[in-house]
DNA sequence: TAATAAATGTTATACTATAACATTACTTTT
DNA sequence: AAAAGTAATGTTATAGTATAACATTTATTA
């Protein structure tokens, strides 16, 4: 995980088995969680499991809707509240150009990440993207600027899209 | 305008001359909509003075409160076909992660900046950093990503803020 | 067990944004 | 100048995103 060119295990390719995607994740998470003296609650594990289904970024009413058989009781609140503390917590990234949530893969690592968003297929890519972030270290340092959050993100077509696009269209 | 370290005419330092800063971004943005064949409206124009009215990001419906004096009939879709103009032509930009509006101070020139965001006055500095984008050009190349567009963003406390809150409190 | 803190339930509402269609104003063509 | 077409605005309605505030329940600690 976090490899800054080994996307094998955060897009998914035709090769990629998405069972073993939401398995580590969810085993990094309860994990994290027990270490950090944190609960990951039934609801909050169930979010991160919704979140989970796919690497696209998914809007919190979409998870509203797809909780509502697990939980009957589940209003607007309760899934923000599991958001919160699933951001809190670095298991998933807010995307903020979109206004949605998509499962992090570096869960433990790193927080920040550059994230691709493909209008195509609308799956999120995370890379760190150390000389960006380096890029970026420096350029606050010159503005005398002290960052305590970033949002980096790009929309436009993925490889796997481009690629189709390219040769069948 | 857009020189990478200077930012005395993109922050309001104490000896910024604000008026200077409307007058010119409103005169490049008269400039290059006529030289663009576009219609700089009244109701365009108004909300491009209401949003240089500081270096705040502003909301659209503070927008909508203010210009609602001017303009009496205005509803949200006024402000937001203003807003969705100013920002095709490159003359404000849309913070992502604050749901809200700044004016550019580069227009025509480079459209995607760096933004950082101060929690403590809320100004909004843009700057152009061309490592920044060239590490995120590597990046999306080796990624095999084309990129539409981006959102750079930081949050944190600006040069100004810091230097008060360190030497004072 | 009592006290405290953490999480969830519940209602209401605030804030952000767009769709859809009517009307007006401006341009271009005839 | 009249007609046709395009661009901008008016207007109503509604969809979509997010939080506040307070009640209740569950878990932790003293």
């Amino acid at each position: 995980m976090c490899l800054t060119a080994d996307t094998s295990h955060t897009l998914s390719h035709p090769g990629h088995d998405h069972n073993k995607c939401v398995s580590e994740a969810l085993g990094i998470a309860e994990h994290l969680c027990v270490v950090r003296g944190v609960q990951l609650t039934p609801i909050r594990h169930q979010v991160l499991e919704l979140i989970w289904d796919s690497h696209k970024a998914v809007k919190a009413y979409e998870l509203l809707d797809r909780i509502k058989p697990l939980q009957n009781a589940a209003k607007p609140a309760t899934i923000y509240r599991a958001l919160d503390f699933l951001i809190e917590q670095g298991l998933i990234h807010r995307v903020e150009s979109l206004n949605a949530f998509v499962g992090c893969t570096c869960s433990g690592h790193q927080h920040e990440l550059l994230l691709l968003i493909c209008k195509h297929c609308n799956e999120v890519e995370e890379r760190p993207a150390p000389k960006v972030m380096e890029a970026l270290a420096q350029e606050f340092y010159q503005a005398g600027f002290l960052p305590h959050s970033k949002a980096i993100e790009a929309q436009g077509i993925c490889g796997k899209c481009s690629e189709f696009s390219g040769n069948q269209n």
